[in-house]
DNA sequence: TCAGGTGTC
DNA sequence: GAGACACCTGA
């Protein structure tokens, strides 16, 4: 919609071939889902316009919105760039209204999905606002109880808040959970109307303690809307829902429960006891499934928003059945992933994959290959493609290789290049590897120019059959005492273009607005050195340089745990390019492929994992990166 | 690391 | 269903 600026009531669904891959509201009254043909759509609705995706066509430099693609399943291959990019920017764009990480925290979720742990954010908002929380305790008791929050009534704005737990009342006074979860809407809400301002793009969101609660909570009302998920109203919320809704249970596990347990409800379901839960399903995964239909969840929002593994894959409808038709589809797999790396910026050696993985199926079976990508050498699409090659005649030596249904090509293993060995090293080590990384820029710029690789060994084949060489346009607690203080903010932002039946198109933020951890005194932290060292790499905190080693900006002098270096200079990358893209946005001017944007390395120097799960039965591994790992984001009030 | 699998969008 | 992703496990 956004794209092709149709106007906002206008019906409109986006074609894959035969089938519609998403459905906006509009068309949604017209009682239209993802399941129904195209041929049905237009009888429900004559008004829709049905968009096809953008697609390869063989032998083409890059993906194009072809007029009449559905009609060429057979030379066409799905193009998901256009998707790909408008989520990077959405990013961007979050990551715009944040505060610096490592008080920012983004996990990206899904294409149009991401999770917000807001914990860092409220909390200095909540010291901002309530001065008395700083302490120092009363009678210098750490194990005091907290003051009562001074207000008594709270303005929700216009959010969808959901109905209280049947012991409470909305009469009750207000309690820090509260509160927290009012500031971390008001963060959501500011986020989502920057998201709308700048992009054009509508979202939901579901403000809650933990990413479970949060992500049920985006769904809950939509398009274009929040929901806050209070601490005292999970049970009434959760209570509501079959649980194979909740995350990790729609799959085979959901189905195993139901067919043990007889139902889908988690009403239903809280009446079985622990021990029943972990007779029939194991220790951990039972111990798994009864927290979670409680509402509690301690997986982190894990800072992440690059891409591990990019595929490139096709179903052949009918079936392959040579290896002269297999190899054209590698061409053009090797054009597409090419093309992305060369957008993940291979070229400015910023990331590099390790590996290259082919799968195959044939019947109902699926067998894959995979191979280092050489070191040391630049990667380029015919090496992806000679790579390819090799992993399908080793497929199709085993036997039984045609007919053919399906074929992918995927690049994994993503490494940092040089400038992401970001451990105890200076600035003076960063000034040798721009230079480097110029260099290396300036070098992709000139075989773009020239056409070609001038490096004698890797000389470009004479004709290569259609595949052009191109470089894609870069583009709490309560009151009482020592409680724990259950209120992880967390949010999850959903685009407004689901389809799971209610769903419509709009993104969705799930917000965790969690504190997890303790609301307690100040000296609370003096009298657990030991715990708070634990979590050193978590606080965010400047007042506790001493116990880490700190890493001082040099943009923007913000001082922090040197294990946030990489993530924090992430974010000053995701701003440069966001400034750089408005500048190509008001100034047409063409632009080489390989503007440098300082540093940007995403070296994962998260917090430590916590002990792994012992072997178990290899039941679906969902729940066991669910399982609580310490290192939680622990925040103490103070100072 | 490799091959296979699950879950989710 | 199709095209992506992330993560897990056993060998």
């Amino acid at each position: 919609m956004v794209r092709l600026s149709v106007p906002e009531d206008q019906p409109l669904a986006v074609q894959q071939w035969q089938g519609l891959i998403a459905i906006n509201y509009p068309a949604r009254k017209h009682g239209m889902n993802r399941h129904i043909t195209i041929a049905e759509a237009k009888k429900l609705c004559p008004d829709l316009i049905m968009q096809h995706v953008a697609t390869w066509k063989e032998g083409d430099e890059k993906w194009a919105y072809h007029e009449d693609a559905f009609a060429h399943i057979a030379t066409h291959k799905v193009s998901l760039d256009p998707y790909r990019r408008e989520s990077r920017r959405i990013l961007a764009c979050i990551k715009d209204v944040l505060p610096a990480p490592p008080m920012q925290k983004v996990e990206k979720a899904g294409i149009d999905e991401v999770f917000l742990d807001l914990s860092a954010q409220i909390h200095s908002i909540l010291l901002e606002r309530y001065p008395e929380l700083s302490g120092p305790a009363p009678y210098d008791d750490p194990t005091e109880s907290l003051p009562r929050p001074p207000t008594t009534a709270l303005d929700w704005n216009t959010d969808a808040l959901v109905d209280l737990d049947t012991a409470e009342t909305e009469d009750d006074d207000p309690d820090w959970d509260d509160i927290a979860m009012l500031i971390g809407s008001e963060i959501v809400r500011s986020v989502r109307a920057a998201i709308r301002e700048r992009l054009k793009y509508t979202c939901s969101a579901g403000i809650a303690k933990n990413k479970m609660i949060a992500k049920l909570g985006s769904a809950h009302q939509k398009p274009n809307q929040q929901t806050i998920v209070r601490n005292r109203a999970v049970q009434q919320f959760l209570g509501g829902f079959k649980f194979t809704k909740i995350r990790n249970l729609g799959g085979k596990l959901g189905d195993q429960v139901v067919s043990t347990f007889g139902t889908d409800l988690v009403k239903k379901l809280l009446e079985v006891p622990l021990e029943q839960l972990k007779f029939k399903l194991g220790d951990d995964t039972g111990s798994w499934v009864y927290q979670i239909i409680r509402g509690e969840e301690q997986s982190e929002v894990n800072s992440r928003t690059q891409i591990k593994s990019m595929l490139s894959a096709k179903s052949f409808r009918p079936s392959i059945n040579s290896m002269e038709q297999a190899v054209r589809w590698l061409r053009i797999f090797a054009a597409d992933i090419y093309s992305r790396l060369v957008e993940e910026g291979v070229n400015e050696n910023k990331r590099r994959p390790k590996t290259v993985n082919l799968h195959h199926r044939q019947g109902g079976q699926m067998r894959s290959r995979q191979a280092p990508i050489p070191s040391g050498r630049s990667i380029d699409e015919i090496l992806i493609f000679e790579l390819a090659k090799t992993l399908l005649g080793q497929v199709i030596v085993e036997g039984r290789a045609w007919p053919c249904a399906n074929l992918s090509l995927s690049v994994g293993g993503f490494e940092d290049g040089p400038a992401g060995n970001r451990g105890i090293g200076g600035f003076l080590v960063r000034g040798e590897e721009a230079k480097v990384m110029k260099l290396a820029a300036c070098d992709a710029d000139h075989r773009a120019l020239t056409g070609g690789d001038d490096r004698p060994e890797k000389r470009r084949k004479v004709d290569d059959g259609g595949i052009q060489k191109f470089f894609a346009k870069r583009d709490g607690s309560r009151e009482e005492r020592d409680e724990d203080f259950d209120s992880d903010q967390h949010a999850h932002v959903d685009a407004d273009q689901h389809d799971d039946g209610e769903g419509g198109s709009d993104a969705e933020v799930y917000g965790q607005a969690g504190l997890q951890g303790k609301i307690a005194w100040p000296e609370e932290r003096s009298t657990d050195a030991a715990d708070a060292h634990e979590h050193t790499q978590e606080i965010s905190d400047p007042s506790h340089p001493l116990l880490v080693e700190t890493y001082t900006c040099d943009r923007c002098s913000k001082s922090m745990a040197m294990s946030n270096q990489a993530e924090h200079e992430d974010w000053h990358f995701a701003k440069d390019l966001q400034a750089q893209e408005r500048t190509n946005a008001t100034s047409a001017g063409a632009r080489p492929s390989s503007a440098p944007h300082g540093n940007s390395e995403l070296s994962k120097v998260g917090p430590t994992r916590g002990p792994k799960r012992p072997g178990g039965a290899g039941q679906t591994g969902a729940p066991v990166q669910k399982r609580a790992e310490k290192g939680q984001s622990k925040l103490v009030f103070g100072r």
